[in-house]
DNA sequence: CAGCATCCGAAACGATACTG
DNA sequence: CAGTATCGTTTCGGATGCTG
């Protein structure tokens, strides 16, 4: 996630926005801010069933990353077996608009013209309410 | 931007999230989504030239992605020397609130606290209007 | 002008094993 | 439970050269 060797010549304009969205990148970054949406604090274990499909190494490195970007803190609760906990910052939780839009969009094309009448029942949607 | 091999373990939410976030990974899609936004078409030498940084072989590779995905509509001019424009399709059009809302927070976490009272003119900032 | 092909280094990512 | 460390693979992305 650091890309600070090349590509100086950056105009005024858009500079500010690639470093908001260097933040973002990443294949589980948007994804699990979406479960931190959803809940007001998550485990680290709850997160990892959350985002079914993540590795563990990718979880950490990921929420180590939000974290030092300032979109998510961490919680350690020093005890025996360790407990962590996770939650959005006021940083993270500003997300909210844009990840309601996003998710909004991906709703949206997912039906291709043809309405369906009953939106697929038996499937818990949500985050980001 | 192929990412169909393992990962077979997804519940049923979040999956057409997960798609459609796909569509907009890439180091450079969004920063394209952006600039297609503030005019009506772009040729390929604009969009080159208006995202600063960006190779030739990427831009290209971006654009034929987001134009698979149905984001993008790719006008050939049968011309000498040719001639080819860009633009949002509808679907493409649709991701202006999200663009916008990540815009909105991008430009949010640049003020870190100290407000300041001029947003340092000669800068012309615009995109997604 | 717009683009394709190729080569290559750098990352992102995943699986596995080990730890306080 | 919540990590760290290591290794191997896959993908990304840039540079360069060539084409209609």
């Amino acid at each position: 996630m650091k890309r600070q060797k090349q590509t100086i010549t950056q105009t005024c304009s858009t500079v500010e926005l690639e470093e908001a969205l260097k933040v973002l990148e990443g294949r589980w970054k948007i994804l699990i801010l979406f479960h931190l949406f959803s809940a007001p604090v998550l485990r680290f274990s709850e997160l990892r069933r959350a985002v079914s499909g993540i590795s563990q190494k990718m979880l950490i490195q990921q929420l180590r990353d939000l974290e030092k970007d300032g979109v998510v803190h961490r919680k350690v609760y020093p005890e025996v077996p360790p407990k962590v906990e996770y939650m959005l910052t006021k940083d993270g939780v500003a997300l909210r608009p844009a990840l309601k839009a996003l998710k909004f969009w991906a709703e949206s094309r997912k039906i291709p013209a043809s309405v369906k009448k009953k939106p697929a029942l038996a499937c818990k949607r949500g985050s980001v309410r």
